[in-house]
This record gives C-alpha cells, sequence and structure tokens, in this order.
DNA sequence: TACACTAGGTTACGAATTGTAAGTTAAAGA
DNA sequence: TCTTTAACTTACAATTCGTAACCTAGTGTA
C-alpha cells in the first residue's frame, strides 16, 4: 500500500551511475585528464554514445571539458572534485569483484 | 597502441551493477526477503523486466528464489552471502548522493 | 460441474536506446 | 588544391525496454 520511498538524490545518483558506460567513463577518468579519442580507445565505445555520455557528465558536473586550441584542436577530459569523489564507489566495487566475481567461459 | 586492459572480473562487475534495474533490486533486498509482487510494487518495475533481471541476478548468485508452496504459491527473492557483499557499494552510492547530489526540478 | 480468484509469471508488439559506419568541420602542412 | 587530424554528427539498423493482455495451478464458491 504505501511504499517506503526511496531518497530522490539516491535515486538520481543510481540513474548517472547506471546509465550504460558512465561508470567505466569514470573509472577510466581517476587516472587523470584524457583525451577523447584516448577514452575512445581504452573504452571501445563508438563515438556517437561517447559524447553523449560526456555530455550528460558535463552536465552533471562530474567532468570538465578544456579546449586545447592547438591543430587540430584536442578536447581534455577531467574528474570535477565531485566526479572524484565517486572513487570509494569504484574502490568498493573493485573489492567486491575481486572477492567475489568469477569469470565463466561460454 | 596498448590499451591498459581493465580487469575482466571489475568489467564483469561492472556488467551486473550497471545493467538497469539490478542495483535499486539489490538495495531492495538488503531489507531482506521479499516477495516477487513486494519488489514490482516497490520499483515499480515491469513483470517482464523484473522476471528478467532477477533470473540473472540468480544466475549470477546474487540472489536466491525460493518457492514457498501456499495457494496461490508465492515465491520469496532473497540476497545470497555474495548478494549482501555488495551493502559497502550500495552505501558508498549513498553516501555519494547525499554529499553530491543536488536534485534540479526541470 | 462451472466459474472466479490469486501470485507469479509470459507473450506480442510498439517505443526508446544503442551500435555501426560514413560524413562533417576547421586549421595547417605538402 | 589536396590531404591530414581530432572531435564530433548523422542516418539507420540492431537491441532492449515498457505496456498491456494473457496464461497456469490450486483453491473456494455456487
Amino acid at each position: 500500500m504505501d511504499q517506503k520511498k526511496i531518497c530522490p538524490r539516491f535515486e538520481k545518483a543510481l540513474k548517472i551511475l547506471n546509465h550504460r558506460w558512465n561508470t567505466l567513463l569514470i573509472y577510466q577518468l581517476l587516472d587523470g585528464p584524457q583525451r577523447y579519442s584516448t577514452i575512445k580507445k581504452q573504452l571501445n565505445i563508438s563515438s556517437r554514445v561517447l559524447t553523449e555520455r560526456l555530455k550528460e557528465l558535463e552536465t552533471e558536473e562530474i567532468l570538465l571539458r578544456t579546449v586545447i586550441p592547438t591543430t587540430p584542436v584536442v578536447i581534455e577530459y577531467e574528474l570535477t572534485e565531485k566526479g572524484y569523489a565517486l572513487a570509494p564507489v569504484l574502490k568498493a566495487i573493485e573489492q567486491w569483484s575481486s572477492d567475489w566475481v568469477t569469470i565463466t567461459k561460454d
């Protein structure tokens, strides 16, 4: 009848983090600022989706986009303080995966 | 050229956790065993997807499905030890969301 | 005997999201 | 003028998701 409601901020966090690629993208950027093309190669993600996700995370102020006016132009993406604050979440997932996840070949 | 490869176990963890609904589902079950219909109401998820995700998490041994032979039959889902081990991940997300997430109305 | 009720699903199908591959843009070097 | 490069866009096909209707036992009711 009366459903215990989930905190909207927690829900929003999950919405961001569970959006395909986002967590991996943040994980990748924990190593420091990186260029569009570097991220693309590392994650093996399509440019269409990568651009979309980078914009989403920029809007959420999890990362910052910097234009470096070389030629051709280079764009660097880096985590904001809010973004780096996600490190403990990623650490917890890493811990869990090393404790419990097994890889099965099929 | 040579991309620093991401640990396959970590990748698998992300694959499971980032699959839409899964994290919320696990969060919900941290409160203890729950029936199919209860989960459905709480999360406001469609039965098609709920069934699919419960099967996935059961396959991953994150949760356990128990048939209670009443009439009509009742099914209870509960986290396994592997499932409960995800609590720190959820706690970390909760912490981050309370520290950093703001809700914007649009 | 027939009918309805209930929990936990399945099924069909349209809508939304994702991946793929090709094209765009602007500056500079050949 | 033509080519190259980084960082995107665009068009479109393949997946995945949400919605609503339907299915299946095992009762209880008429």
